[in-house]
DNA sequence: TATTTCAATAATGTATGCAATTATACGCTG
DNA sequence: CAGCGTATAATTGCATACATTATTGAAATA
């Protein structure tokens, strides 16, 4: 791992720095479930001091990305499918909330950076970056959580979202999964932009899921392979 | 502020410990909204040193019960009318799906916990301990919590629940309020016993709905008595 | 040879010192 | 007298040294 104090931005604390780039590897899958972290290791390959890197793994810990052993160390969270199940039966619940108070509060402005956000997502499709997909479907939806004006209800978004980025970045390169996260994302828009509760509570049930589905079977096929590589 | 080192049980953590201590104060609202927290001074009035403290200030940020300055302070995180009326609408959401899936599958044993938490009520209600209300209260919620049997919703309810336990706290002393509770509690229960869903929902609703108004009339009385004291 | 004990090692937990930065108070100047 | 600038104090950010504990491996003894 390169040092970080090299690339460092100005005014942003090195716990943060730190916290953002741990943050970075665990959820795009570079440190896997399992992964053992410990904070001097850490400390010299990011070239910082233990402290920025254990207030960092604290954070993590409290976001449900680690979990620490007393005095041993922190391994990386790792999820069951029943995790993941489960994570999905809620962020489902939550996400449909999310859109129903959308529905009475979002703005032309705010539909429009959506559609915007589709014709991009359309582009990088086409032109095959599928690597910046999870990127736009990120931000889709962090479109509409901020749209039900709720503070509370956005932490909860994110925090869930968050959770299930790790599997939704291994799985939006598949490019007939982007089709589809597309296809589903013009689906939630047009309910939006119509207003229309009933059918998008639908569109965004259905989005949910098929991303469920689609997260169950990756991992099945990734442990098949597993035994024959 | 006392010494914590006096009071240490084995085996957990300052830091953890300091938390906690922290984290009672303000939840109590002994700390009120706007109170400045400082690192040095809270380490010598518990006789620790700055590490745990630090940490510990660290976890209530993530916690949102603090905001901090950059290199100024910490400050206990003030609610305004419209915070507190947000976070109740996502509480009241959220609880509404956690006891939708309880009745799916809440078991004999956890409907005779909450029998008995409602019975021990009563006699703490009789018995004018009113104080111990908030405990029981905030007990009698984390049954249904868990009997939702959803690891990501239970912590997103445990600590909507946190959020608001400051308020629930200063109010549920009241003594009409804790009767309130109560009754709002054996609808809920009654409702789970008989497995009626749409009853369930509709108690949900109004204890959470009873729960915002009384909170939102509290800060107002407040605010008039801190005019003529 | 197997088992037990003890020491070395490695990790986090805690304390403390220094650096960097910001707020504040005081004095100076117009 | 007011406003601005500078110096100083206060406070967190970061680094590092020390303490405590858990694990591992080796040696000694049965």
């Amino acid at each position: 791992m390169k040092s970080i104090k090299n690339v460092s931005e100005k005014n942003i604390s090195l716990t943060d720095q730190v916290h953002k780039e741990l943050r970075h590897s665990i959820i795009t899958g570079e440190m896997p479930g399992g992964t053992r972290l410990v904070e001097s290791t850490l400390a010299s390959e990011m070239e910082v001091s233990r402290t920025p890197v254990r207030e960092a793994l604290h954070k993590l810990e409290l976001e449900g990305l680690l979990y620490s052993i007393p005095r041993a160390g922190y391994i990386v969270e790792e999820m069951s499918e029943h995790d993941i199940r489960d994570l999905f039966k809620t962020r489902k619940a939550v996400e449909q909330i999310a859109a129903k108070w959308a529905v009475e509060y979002i703005t032309p402005e705010e539909l429009q950076t959506l559609n915007k956000n589709l014709d991009m997502s359309e582009e990088i499709f086409r032109t095959g970056q599928i690597g910046k997909m999870a990127e736009f479907d990120t931000k889709f939806h962090k479109v509409i959580y901020k749209a039900a004006r709720s503070k509370s209800l956005y932490q909860i978004c994110k925090t869930l979202g968050d959770h299930t980025l790790k599997y939704r970045i291994a799985l939006i390169d598949l490019p007939e999964m982007a089709r589809r996260t597309i296809d589903d994302h013009k689906r939630i828009y047009q309910a939006l932009f119509e207003k229309d509760s009933e059918e998008l509570d639908k569109a965004v049930q259905h989005h949910m899921e098929q991303a469920k589905v689609n997260i169950i079977d990756l991992m099945e096929r990734l442990r098949h392979e597993s035994f024959m590589p």
